[in-house]
DNA sequence: TGGAAATGTTAGACGCGCCTAAACATCGTT
DNA sequence: AACGATGTTTAGGCGCGTCTAACATTTCCA
């Protein structure tokens, strides 16, 4: 695996950090990108400085740093990557969706843009990964998030129908998993009420849909 | 990528040359590791030496390196995940046999078991590769190469059908699929005659049935 | 508003895999 | 049996990404 690994693992934080934090467009602390990839702040501060040599972040010492449109634009593509994998893993070779994270992290690295559009046509162009997050296009732009909104946004007496899980790690997902929480789940009034309300803000649904429900 | 795919690499490249040359479990030169890996020769005594100390290899100075029976094993489960990449890559995605090499090359440093067998499994448990190589079993033993033969040791006028290529880069896979020549081909007299005599020694034949040929 | 506590960066060192240059074995020749 | 040609290893150094320890900045609170 190329050299450069490292770089785009520190991409990757960089944009998740930055996405996750409600202030958008807001500075990245180093340590909390030092906290996310195991490693000290030091070395963070090394890389993120190599980063902005290669011109795909800015950093303000003492503040964050922040991706340039060309890091997002990469980062973007990585994120494409692992989505797809993660796609195939759990839609083709049968995977749980809290197992495949850390394969899908390797396999991301993986350097053909060939394989790439081959495998989203392979899997048939989808538009979410099994944990319901959208996959950029080619083009680094996202395909809508239907409809979904979070769970606490709406009336918890209101049944509704899971379709994603925003920023789950391999834990929280494996605890849904046991609790029978999955992409399409329906969710009762009862099932709302007993969740964690951490949850609440974690999980994207929609409202269920009085019509059939089948399958 | 772990940093220890460039051990990975070393030990393959050790298997390799050590099949491919004629007499059996003889001794391999670091030189010759060190032109098939494109690194110089201190590299790669230094490498030898790491894999000595972990049990994979021995080696007797200024003679040469070779497996154990542990390097042996692991470096089997190497070829295995690279030849069941290589045919995800031709069956399912769809690419050529002379474009997958190195691809799979860093598929195949990909780590987690669970995922060798799974894709197994997915791929209906293939005996052989795209390149008609046979894919070892998970215990390290081969699926035998069936009833295949080297064309040079047959008659050169009897008609005969591709089942495999030995040990062909690249370059050579593309010249023959240039040439019309893939997995299934039907070599006629005519053709054989045509062919370079270095390929001969390469392509792994079956004699043509006299019965039904379809599909 | 000044200074301690918290946060972040610089300095210096290390392990790993690679390189070049130099020392060293081996082998075929005579 | 000694020599030179060839092949191989040892010595020493470099780049990358990481670490710890020391230093600098920002933040917070009395």
């Amino acid at each position: 695996m190329s050299r450069s690994t490292q770089r785009e693992d520190h991409l990757k934080a960089l944009y998740a950090l930055g996405m996750a934090q409600e202030g958008e467009s807001d500075w990245v602390a180093t340590t909390q990108m030092a906290s996310h990839l195991g490693v000290k702040p030091p070395s963070v501060t090394a890389m993120v400085q190599v980063l902005t040599e290669l011109g795909w972040a800015e950093h303000r010492p003492y503040h964050g740093a922040r991706l340039t449109e060309a890091g997002q634009k990469l980062a973007l593509s990585l994120v494409r990557k692992h989505r797809l994998w993660e796609t195939f893993l759990v839609d083709r070779l049968g995977f749980d969706w809290d197992e495949v994270h850390d394969i899908a992290e390797q396999l991301e690295h993986v350097d053909s843009v060939e394989l790439v559009e081959r495998l989203d046509a392979f899997l048939g162009h989808p538009t979410t990964d099994p944990h319901g997050d959208p996959i950029p296009k080619p083009d680094g732009t996202f395909h809508p998030r239907r409809d979904a909104k979070l769970l606490a946004t709406l009336d918890p007496k209101r049944p509704c129908v899971v379709a994603g899980v925003r920023g789950g790690d391999d834990h929280t997902l494996s605890a849904m998993k046991a609790k029978g929480i999955g992409l399409g789940s329906v969710l009762t009034t009862q099932d709302i009420a007993a969740l964690p309300t951490a949850w609440l803000h974690q999980l994207w649904v929609h409202p269920e849909h009085k019509t059939d429900e089948h399958g």
